[in-house]
DNA sequence: GCTATGACCAGCA
DNA sequence: GTGCTGGCCATAG
């Protein structure tokens, strides 16, 4: 708390998804459920679609569906951009998809 | 104020 | 086990 209304559910968003440490993951509904909609995780995706121009940066390489797919990657730069950020992380991505997921995954906290 | 969309999730055939 | 449909919340037009 002791954060200033934000511009709105976007911002919550991005201040979830900057939480997320290096080498780490997470998921859109784990961010919806952070913020306080469990069910919002279609506007969680959607909210990263404006990411580009939320500053800080937001690691939204990081952010992956449940099935640790990399189901954003086409709204990168270019779609093996995201592939490359996570295996700068240590992160194994096969075909799209993260390996070991459930080990690189970030648990938020209350 | 209503309609359409969105990088999802869960249930059902 | 795979594929698809519906629902869900919030923003933009």
């Amino acid at each position: 708390m002791a954060k200033k209304d934000n511009t709105g559910f976007f911002e919550k968003v991005y201040d979830a998804a900057r939480e997320i440490p290096y080498g780490k993951v997470s998921t859109y509904g784990a961010i919806a459920a952070k913020i306080g909609s469990p069910k919002a995780a279609r506007m969680v995706g959607w909210a990263m679609n404006g990411s580009h121009a939320a500053f800080p940066p937001v690691p939204a390489h990081r952010v992956v569906n449940r099935n640790g797919l990399l189901t954003g990657k086409n709204h990168f730069e270019y779609p093996e951009k995201m592939e490359e950020l996570l295996e700068e992380e240590g992160i194994m991505v096969r075909n799209n998809k993260i390996i070991d997921f459930k080990e690189v995954l970030y648990v938020f906290n209350d």
